[in-house]
DNA sequence: CATGGTTGGATACGTTGTACACACGAGTGA
DNA sequence: TCACTCGTGTGTACAACGTATCCAACCATG
């Protein structure tokens, strides 16, 4: 039985000997753990202990760490919502929205092995596609370029995020609390790599950039520009 | 003295006991074990090994393994070229499909700590940025519009090329050889989810889709849109 | 030659993921 | 009612990991 399969039956009440442990209580405490303390918290031992079970309980439930946290992913992705059907400029909007959303909440997403965070298959990332990709299609748009501007779009918030997020943590791991002193705190760190008199110009926008702590504007403008540029492929569609 | 500083201190002849190791020899060779034997190799008993000294020995000029990563990053980097200065949008083309090129050859990269990929500070990534923010600048455009687009557009290589890279690999775990046996494979491992009939627009790519199979084609349409959409804004500034 | 700092070696510890054998307890067929 | 079986949680154990710590060998300098 595979593992969405058993997620998708809950209680299972008329069956054999009735479990503590379930997927869901599994994957509730790992994701309550990985909130508070960080994904490094994570640990076989921890979520037993959280869980109040013995260190080898979960192993008749999930097959490995790597199924726990692949059951996470799963599990805060149904957070995200769409709205209701708009035009496909809005939902991806929201789409992209709402998944910055969702990292910024749990920031532990952007530290999990890149290649489950970007690809893995859960229900509810397929759900999240499908409503996406449904959207697009009510748009009239074909199944290649539909699939083509999901993938871009996702993959410019998961660049935009990690990216923003890393930041963030940097920032929470040496105390700075606002962009004036970890600008302070980043430049102690690489007046070595400055003083070399080798990146003039990035020097330059450190002087000079005005939006440098707003990621929120960062990550709008360029989310824009990405749609912008849809939109003219998609009302002039290109040849090839 | 920092990791950069002894990075760019090699032999240092005149001093001191001569090392056998140095912060070079470490980097390559630990670039050499992740480009053939995966990231998941990459231990510092391992290290030692290839290093042909002890497992601590390494030790004396890393902090740690977080500095083998970084190290790593930075080795690999310095392997991205920019063409001389042309314009804005040629070169922000250079750059995404240099850094593509290199994930591609080091695929490890998307599997080290999101962190550290896409933010961390070394003196070749740096440069790479130096590079492409000069091009900017050289194009008139003013510091915040130059970083903003620089980050947007290192934002969608990344998560563009994890996408592909996470495909690339579960392909290769898993033995499929070209997209159509992969498709096959990813089917059976998706059976019961698409059983449950709530992908139907999902489905219907898989059906219909005939660029599934280009991951270059993936990445250029997405590119493509993306410098569209950020000339038309330069072209024409907008508010805020 | 003596000295002090730098380099590499050896040993050891705590933590991790997880394999394995066992114990309990409820459902089922006799 | 009584084994019996199967699904569940427990206890113990092990290999591999990162790395702290102490020690020996070396070289440039006095």
């Amino acid at each position: 039985m595979s593992l969405w399969e058993r997620l998708d039956r809950p209680g299972d009440p008329a069956h054999q000997a009735r479990p503590a442990l379930t997927v869901q209580r599994i994957a509730t405490v790992a994701v309550g753990i990985a909130d508070t303390n960080g994904l490094g918290a994570i640990t076989m031992r921890r979520l037993a202990k959280d869980l109040g079970v013995a260190p080898m309980a979960a192993y008749r439930h999930v097959e490995g760490k790597d199924d726990v946290l692949e059951l996470m992913v799963d599990h805060v992705y149904g957070e995200v919502k769409l709205p209701a059907a708009t035009d496909w400029r809005t939902t991806m909007r929201a789409l992209a929205c709402g998944v910055r959303a969702l990292v910024l909440e749990h920031p532990w997403l952007t530290q999990l092995p890149a290649t489950r965070a970007v690809f893995e298959l859960t229900p509810a990332r397929m759900a999240l596609a499908e409503r996406a990709l449904a959207a697009l299609r009510g748009a009239g748009i074909d199944a290649d370029t539909s699939m083509s501007i999901f993938r871009t779009v996702t993959a410019y918030v998961h660049g935009a995020t990690s990216n923003e997020l890393g930041l963030r943590q940097l920032m929470a791991d040496q105390g700075w609390t606002d962009g004036a002193e970890s600008r302070t705190g980043l430049a102690s760190r690489m007046t070595w790599l400055l003083n070399t008199g080798r990146y003039p110009t990035f020097e330059r926008y450190i002087r000079e950039a005005a939006h440098k702590d707003d990621p929120q504007w960062q990550f709008d403008v360029g989310l824009d520009a990405l749609l912008d540029g849809i939109a003219t492929r998609i009302s002039r569609p290109r040849r090839s």
